[in-house]
DNA sequence: CTGTTAGCGCATTCAT
DNA sequence: ATGAATGCGCTAACAG
């Protein structure tokens, strides 16, 4: 075991030096890699720090290079594998790129913005997702560190950057429409967020180019018991549709099950899509239709965009990147009964 | 707008106090609450606080007060429910007790070890879950800075928390045995991780408790790719049982769906059970009998030692946490087939 | 190639 | 109740 006993203190690069009988600048360069070392000293030094067990302090150094290494990352929660694989694309990036990162949930949090400033007195740059703070709010934040925007409304005040829904939504419901559906409902609450305002963008659309009426959005939430509230619903007849467009997975699959639960046939009777492309989209029979997001990208590209502004001196002007998805067909659309492809997540 | 313009630098602490007329002191006063300040004075430097838009830097704030106020939370990797379950509770404990969380992937790391220790620079303390480090690797690192193992094996050197995992799992092999099934496999590798080991011995005891020989593992990963392997396997007839013990939910639903598309009936012929309850163990027919592990208290509790850890001087001895965990049965394992429950994930 | 020195921004005694 | 001064541990000129 290298590690000596500690005297009750964790090793400084002072102690180091003495140990090497340096100065700390030196001990500073064969850490930093700064400037070259002559190979003796370098070896001295490296001993001599692994005998203390040294490691220099973030705090310090931050203090000292004025930068964090810290990238800042807002989810509005952790559930389902949204979330997930965004935090992986951006912490994968990131630590590329020489950065940690730091997360922050704000559900459930008292106050959010008050989380979010606090996180951005410890980060370099910040990644916001959701939040339900408005263009304004972020915008004030934003004079202070690099923010980004994740999957809100492009085109604010502030850079963003989010998947591609409006096209997505209107293939997906033009696909409908060709296998000759007629009497589709859109289930989820548009004003609920930006990305769920473009799907709904996306089937108007779709419903306009056919030269059909609009239906109205059924406003409900994105949770499953939203979905068997809704399923319950239209058991009861409330509701009249051959085709459900579900905001996402979590709604769709709800709603499927509890269909199905009550003898109702997807898709003979009704079809069923939904987005996200979740892991249990390919394993539910029929398979569910549903839109893939390029989230990991969105994650690795957010925190490659925070980079970037890092180094950058002048904020040039707000960036407004969109990254293209992709329909899934499966079965609950009523397209195809072929076996379902076998993938890895 | 009450931020002014900032003349191209932040503020800093100083700043502020020239803003207001006072020194740097009262301004760390009122912001620190730390001693009592006249009510003008303290009026007079909020404003001037909020006019410069001025944010006490962490770094520099750290380093005075010798603390990070962060946590870090080392995971192998975020697919599944379990470890984003995981984190919500270890970032939301955290906050409440108002430390912030930096989190590291150390799959698809070239150097997991270097990234933890980089890590533990900044932080105050650290919960690892897996990242295949030894005993005695975690030991190593336990002597800088508080560590807690998670999900890892119990009655090492550093102090562990964990699920139950063999009760649980000889609850469940009883529950197939006490059912007539009389051929089990278990499928998973032991020697992959600590609570699958937990999960394998639970099996084993449970034979043993009736008199029957102790099947020996099929050591497959825990992927969807392994499930389709064994299932093709299965199907040339390499492999005979009447139950399947899978070592999580993901190979069970794996296995679950190619047994089904190529004809076998579940669980008649064969019965299948998973571990961690994932959202699509409730969404397949036959919905998936599984163990439910308490991974959100098992994150807030981390947080939470972690936390006290932090103010002990004198490190107290290793502690060894397990919390129970609970069988959920369904109809996969061929026990009810009546109206799967329908909840909240 | 290596040592000296001056901050980085803040918390915190110690005076007043 | 407030100010002055010191130090936290490290990096980065600047000398040598």
């Amino acid at each position: 075991m290298t590690a000596s006993a500690n005297p009750g203190q964790r090793a400084t690069i002072y102690s180091v030096a003495d140990a090497a009988g340096v100065s700390i600048a030196t001990v500073s360069r064969v850490f930093q890699g700064t400037s070259t070392v002559a190979e003796t000293t370098r070896e001295r030094v490296l001993s001599a720090a692994d005998e203390l067990n040294y490691m220099p302090l973030g705090a310090a150094r931050s203090l000292a290079v004025s930068r964090h290494e810290l990238l800042g990352l807002v989810l509005p929660e952790l559930g389902g594998p949204y979330y997930s694989e965004l935090l992986m694309g951006f912490e994968s990036r990131a630590s590329e790129l020489g950065l940690g990162v730091i997360v922050v949930v704000t559900e459930g949090k008292p106050d959010p913005t008050r989380a979010i400033r606090q996180l951005m007195s410890r980060v370099d740059a910040v990644a916001v997702l959701g939040s339900d703070l408005d263009d304004a709010g972020l915008a004030q934040l934003a004079t202070a560190k690099p923010l980004l925007s994740l999957a809100g409304a492009p085109g604010g005040a502030v850079p963003s950057m989010t998947a591609e829904n409006v096209a997505s939504a209107e293939e997906l419901t033009r696909h409908l429409l060709d296998h000759g559906r007629r009497s589709l409902l859109f289930l989820g609450d548009p004003d609920a967020g930006a990305d769920i305002a473009g799907r709904y963008a996306g089937f108007s659309a779709a419903h306009e180019a056919h030269g059909l009426v609009v239906p109205e959005p059924v406003r409900i939430g994105l949770q499953e018991s939203d979905g068997a509230a809704f399923a319950a619903a239209y058991l009861t007849g409330q509701h009249s549709a051959d085709a459900l467009v579900c905001a996402n997975d979590e709604l769709a699959l709800a709603v499927l099950a509890h269909l199905q639960d009550h003898g109702i046939t997807v898709p003979d009777e009704v079809a069923v899509v939904g987005w996200d492309d979740v892991m249990a989209a390919r394993y539910v029979r029929p398979a569910l239709t549903t839109v893939r997001q390029p989230v990991h990208d969105l994650g690795a590209l957010a925190s490659e965009r925070l980079h970037e502004h890092l180094g950058a001196t002048t904020r040039s002007s707000a960036s407004h990147d969109i990254l293209p998805t992709q329909v899934v067909i499966r079965s609950s659309c009523g397209c195809t009964t072929s076996p379902p492809e076998r993938h890895l997540p």
